[in-house]
DNA sequence: CTGAAAGCGCTAACAT
DNA sequence: ATGTTAGCGCTTTCAG
């Protein structure tokens, strides 16, 4: 409203921020002839194309975001919807799509939903009101008829990230958590471990269910007992331990669904006094720092969190179908990036390497 | 751009994104009193207020956002630059403004400068061309002549957060990182620690210098010697050790001045298997995830984050002056936040609590 | 108290 | 290839 104001007041002359007409006026050309130079150049003379790069230059032009948007062009606006911005997964996440939505000259608008429905439909309203040119919306449950509604209506194109938006028809970026899990949990059969527990938090979530299920076709592949536990803090973690780790006996091992999972079951294990991995080994899904500079380091499967959050703004961008943009997006879909399984201490590995092992050996999953 | 379309080909009758003609047309008044009844709703007779409210709620009628803001008003958008967005700090903080903004109906645009001036500058730039009504800026350099002219120009509610934002007059909110430092520092001299180092990386940013500002207050009016030093990563950390920690003999304290410092210290120590704090007591600036859950947990200096970013966000909203945020802001000025001293057991408290004494005492500040 | 009308800066027909 | 014109949806004088 500043800029207006100022504009409006001392724009007489040469003054701050110019605008088309200015820039129209230095070429000697019409505003529509600048205004197509601007927008791919086409129908626009060699001279008058030189004489209006010339005003640009001089005059330092660019264009108002805001007019063009109000006229049905791009808003050069970019939301994204995520559970939250503190959370290190999303954080770095938002880094990366706004490193590419800065490359294509857009803003990134990041809106916190703390997994509220009414927030995430309302931030959407408010977007559309904006007028932004995309949509990155992670979102971990089963989307309600309402949120699908509004996307669809909405005309944009919108990816997916973390979880699936399925009934939308778009794309979603997504972790291979089944083949993460999996892999995961065949690692910790491999070591031979007595029971080997999963513990996770939020279990209604779309990637909490995923691992879930990884975990159990390596448990069932491996004829394995299947042993699934929900905790909330780190009393409820070492409550869990209680119940399945033996005083003394063979070690167990427990597959962390998440980080937050992880730090509850460290935090449970030095409080309970046990050690890892000699009676509890661990591993976790998520990497996060220090992970690797815990006593021992934790053995983590690790998402490709950047690569993500780079894919999925690199999608919003793409051109799709003949039409451009309009026909984005194709129909629902996704694209699996693959987890990587980082190989510390805390699973037993690399135990007896000593204290300045620190350099896990690293496991592509995919051999 | 598709809301557009949307709304062009669609709302011929009682469709999508009904505009203001529309509510104007329902409510039986002119599309001025509408738009008076919005804003403030002065000048409005009770019963056309009645219809317009009515017919608003009919019609689930939101404002366009853009037309508003090219008219002149505000744009319903805050923006923010910070150095990393993955920074933890920066991202609790930004989750912090975030909700505040939300709060106003307003949207946060969030950019990572990675501490560039040119992105600094370019993102600027393109925040005000989006006409955004307030910014939320974190530098940690000494604001170039560019820079603080381009604020003033631009003639909006701005406010530093992290590092003073001076010559811009505006108001900054910092935390105390002087004092927290000497706090810090006395409470290692009170330990009786031979030697107490400061290690730091990047030396030339403002939180740096002030907390070896504080390091170096505390110090002399201890009669010890200062010892500064600045690391990279662990192996600098490493090498820092093995100048100044004696293989037998009195312990020796480092005060770290951020949460990365602090982790190549004590991935340092690790390496030079060294013992926390029989051999090496730490102490550091910034709280992190886990700094609890370190074997022993670490002591810290905690910055009031979330307060930080809540009062930034909410000195944006504040009307200042008889006309309002025009006369926003009133001139430099800094609002100061203490932080805490929160003692776990890295600094050589607690340690005969056994492994069960997790739970740090913590200290105010000022008392 | 209210409505008609003039733009904000830009784009997109439609002429030329 | 270029200029003219008509808006996008809203706010805001300016008359009534």
């Amino acid at each position: 409203m500043f800029a207006t104001y100022l504009r409006k007041y001392v724009s007489n002359g040469l003054s701050q921020i110019p605008k088309l007409s200015d820039v129209a006026k230095l070429a000697k050309v019409g505003n529509a002839t600048v205004s197509r130079a601007l927008n791919g150049g086409k129908n626009v003379g060699s001279e008058a194309m030189e004489r209006i790069t010339a005003a640009i230059r001089e005059l330092n032009y660019q264009p108002n975001r805001v007019a063009r948007s109000l006229k049905g062009a791009s808003s050069g606006i970019i939301g994204m919807i995520v559970p939250s911005i503190s959370d290190m997964f999303f954080s770095k996440c938002a880094e990366a799509v706004e490193g590419v939505v800065r490359q294509h000259g857009a803003v990134l608008v990041v809106v916190a939903s703390h997994d509220d429905d009414g927030i995430v439909l309302g931030s959407l309203r408010q977007l559309l009101l904006h007028n932004v040119d995309g949509l990155i919306i992670a979102y971990n449950k089963t989307p309600e008829r309402e949120l699908i509604g509004a996307l669809q209506a909405a005309r944009l194109p919108v990816v997916g990230i973390d979880g699936p938006l399925t009934g939308v028809g778009c794309t979603s970026i997504l972790c291979e958590n089944f083949e993460g899990a999996r892999l995961a949990t065949d690692h910790l059969l491999a070591h031979g471990y007595s029971k080997i527990i999963s513990v996770q938090v939020k279990p209604d979530l779309y990637t909490m269910r995923e691992r879930l299920r990884g975990y159990n076709d390596a448990i069932s592949r491996g004829h394995a007992q299947s042993i699934e536990e929900v905790v909330v803090d780190r009393d409820s973690a070492a409550a869990a331990l209680l119940r399945h780790v033996p005083r003394k006996g063979p070690p167990v091992a427990v597959f962390a669904a998440n980080n937050l999972t992880a730090r509850y079951l460290y935090e449970a294990v030095h409080f309970l006094e046990l050690s890892i991995p000699h009676q509890v080994a661990v591993l976790s899904f998520d990497d996060f720092d220090l992970a690797d500079t815990l006593t021992p380091p934790m053995s983590v499967v690790q998402q490709p969190i950047e690569d993500m959050g780079r894919m999925a703004a690199k999608l919003l961008f793409q051109p799709t179908g003949a039409r451009g943009m309009q026909e984005f997006p194709a129909g629902d879909g996704s694209i699996l990036l693959s987890p990587r399984l980082v190989i510390r201490q805390s699973c037993g590995c690399n135990l007896w390497a000593g204290g300045r092992a620190r350099l896990g050996r690293v496991t592509g999953i995919n051999g």
